[in-house]
RNA sequence: GGGCAAAUUCCAGAGCGGCCAAAUGGGGCAGACUGUAAAUCUGCUGUCUUUCGACUUCGGUGGUUCGAAUCCAUCUUUGCCCA
């Protein structure tokens, strides 16, 4: 059969160390699961692989999309199980590494078939929200789909337009979509967890930050400022600077809200973790234990 | 040396006799999460209690009052101004 290994863990964890060990140890490429490290260009605001360790590892999914283009949790899915087909051949034993919950989420589980809002439709809902709040759409919402309205996120703007998106689009209820089934793999999935104590965490967040300083994050945000409305560059690190090329921060500050932010990030992640039972713990420098653990589950 | 102003819960900062355990923001903590998710949103944040509620707080002390974070006196500290 063939495996998945998925190494997950917070922000700034070390994963990215312990990822070429556990590929080198399987011989086989790294998939990305880091919804940040997909654009090209934000290199150091999302501590991508450097080129030297791109060249000696081949990896999926970094730095394969510009910072305008539109993407999802729905086409990493597809994608991801895509490069899995192709590579399992070669490769039976292949490796899912990153931060990004909701990626890895439809990767294991899948996601419902849920078709993508285009353009007109997504324009005409902001418009709307922009011109009319959120209680119109929410209102709307009770209306078109009454049953997703009882468990909707009613205030949260994103969870209501998507679902009026959806009703708009299609005429069909965003309930009828939403079948929550997980999917069956035929592949084992092995989820290795990294953690380290949360003081010892954030150390290393703060001197990640200090250190994307030095290597020239503000260069590197200057470079996007121009596309700063897009979500690729909504993104700890980059927002807080453009703050400051608006002269409303101080770049202290700044700095000292990037850390910040990246532990709020990284506690919002570890939020998630808790609710999977199927992921087996380490510290990031039991090496051997790990590829040992792998070495046993491997079907 | 003299004059004035201020001291509030982790921080900032409202409150100026009862509706005050005390607005609001920040921070912290917890949570949600099926389409740009490093996003977006929610709850809690004096102590005890499941709830009702009880108890201890607004620099210190002593007063006034049925009742004080709010008024008075005094002390301490801080800031500003005149010397």
């Amino acid at each position: 059969m063939n495996n998945l290994v998925v190494l997950i863990g917070p922000t700034a964890v070390g994963k990215t160390e312990v990822s070429f060990d556990i590929a080198k140890h399987l011989g086989c490429p790294i998939i990305s699961a880091d919804s940040r490290q997909m654009f090209a260009g934000l290199e150091i605001g999302t501590a991508m692989p450097t080129k030297e360790e791109l060249a000696m590892h081949k990896h999926y999914f970094v730095a394969q999309l510009q910072p305008g283009d539109y993407y999802s949790a729905a086409r990493y899915e597809q994608e991801v199980l895509e490069v899995l087909e192709k590579e399992f051949p070669t490769h039976p034993n292949m490796l899912m590494s990153g931060g990004s919950m909701m990626y890895i989420d439809a990767v294991c589980k899948g996601i419902d078939d849920i078709p993508t809002v285009d353009d007109d439709t997504r324009n005409l809902i902001i418009e709307k929200y922009q011109s009319e709040g959120l209680e119109k759409l929410s209102d709307e919402l009770r209306l078109l789909d009454p049953e997703y309205y009882r468990i909707a996120d009613i205030k949260n703007p994103k969870r209501v337009m998507h679902a009026l998106e959806i009703c708009y689009m299609t005429g069909r209820t965003y309930t009828s979509f939403r079948t929550r089934n997980e999917k069956k793999r035929p592949f084992n999935i092995i989820k290795i967890g990294l953690q380290r104590d949360r003081e010892e965490l954030y150390e290393r967040i703060n001197r990640r930050v200090d250190i994307m300083m030095e290597q020239g994050l503000m260069e590197e945000v200057k470079r996007f400022y121009h596309l700063r409305n897009h979500n690729s560059l909504n993104t700890v690190g980059y927002k807080e600077i453009f703050n400051v090329l608006d002269g409303e921060w101080e770049l202290p500050f700044a700095i000292e809200k990037i850390k910040q932010n990246t532990r709020i990030y990284s506690r919002k992640q570890t939020t998630w973790y808790r609710k999977s039972e199927d992921i087996a713990w380490f510290h990031p420098d039991q090496r051997a234990e790990i590829l040992k653990y792998i070495d046993e589950n491997l079907k």
